[in-house]
DNA sequence: CACAGAATAGACAGATCTGTCTACTTATGT
DNA sequence: ACATAAGTAGACAGATCTGTCTATTCTGTG
């Protein structure tokens, strides 16, 4: 069934798609552009997504995979604890500088410019962004706890990670700031230094 | 010159214009739709903008002066230093909750959707967004100056504060927590005060 | 081999979108 | 009163976009 040697269309389809998708903007990106782009035909994609709209979806839910995986393992390089914690901004920063090709050229949070093109709450393309946001919420959430803070304060601890990581993102982006990780970095170092 | 009574249509097709881009999506809105909700001609939307795209970009300066003389004189009505600079943050509660009917449903940051949709870093629309995150910046970092701080710790409160800022806007977006401008008000209040 | 599933190339329909243009109708200031 | 500017309604051209369809080829498996 699901050949080896030559990329499954399938996949060939997202990831071109999620590329031009990220870079130029959803509503910017027609599905000849894709189909031009892949060197797949118009029927293959109809027969693999049946909208464009399922298509981008499955970009998103491509990105998660990707991006997620690229964070975990980013934070099981280093020693558990306040280092993994501090090395989500050095991740943070070499993802603004272009130095993780993996993740694409940097081009802002893909999750948050997907929300922005399709802003209803209840679209299944907004609802996977927001599952992508609570699931790294939730890895936080993990490193946190193995500082065996008191609960209250590892909410805080999260909180102040996850918010300042979005801050980061929407900061290098739309400023140009590519500072931005460092900043917030030094921040969280000096609330867990105490 | 320049009429009173009536509302100018200049002003009418930027007005309308926004408010269908912010809630909708730039791309994901014609022209066609601006001038049915106006009932402005599309003569008249030529004569006063050269394309879309440059109607686009007055909606950001639009939105760049409606939003930051909201800010302003959130901050104004209370005490100077420490108070301001939390106030901001139930300016932002009180936009998640909608209860700023001047600034229309909450839709997520304008400017980062913007910046999303017209990617390129060297578009005038994108360059807009930059400027209105720095006037911003420059807003935060005259309140912090008064609590008179070393350069340095200051520089540090605003980026913290700007940081927070950006990533409640994110995530109370993407996510759905309208609870992030408070979480991130916590934030800062432990860190003012000691 | 034969057959079924997957893929190709591209024409096509129908909708939509930007921007132009014509012909006509107010306003306004001198 | 008259010239000038601003606005209206809507047809239109030309491009583009999504999704369908036909006719054909490739490929792996029984």
């Amino acid at each position: 069934m699901k050949q080896g040697v030559n990329m499954d269309k399938h996949e060939l389809l997202i990831r071109t798609a999620f590329k031009l998708f990220y870079t130029r903007g959803i509503h910017a990106v027609g599905v000849n552009l894709v189909l031009a782009e892949s060197g797949v035909a118009k029927k293959t994609l109809y027969h693999h997504f049946p909208s464009k709209e399922h298509l981008v979806e499955a970009t998103v839910r491509y990105r998660d995979r990707c991006y997620r995986d690229w964070l975990i393992s980013r934070l099981e390089q280093v020693p558990a604890g306040k280092d993994a914690l501090l090395e989500l901004f050095n991740a943070l920063d070499d993802w603004f500088h272009d130095r993780v090709p993996d993740i694409d050229h940097f081009h802002g949070c893909f999750f948050v410019n997907a929300s922005a093109e399709f802003g209803d709450q209840k679209s299944a393309i907004h609802r996977a962004c927001a599952e992508h946001k609570a699931c790294v919420t939730a890895l936080i959430r993990k490193h946190v706890n193995r500082l065996s803070l008191s609960e209250k304060k590892a909410d805080e601890i999260t909180q102040l990670i996850i918010l300042l990581k979005e801050g980061a993102i929407s900061l290098a982006y739309v400023q140009g700031n590519l500072n931005a990780a460092k900043e917030a970095q030094k921040i969280v170092e000096g609330t867990l230094g105490d």
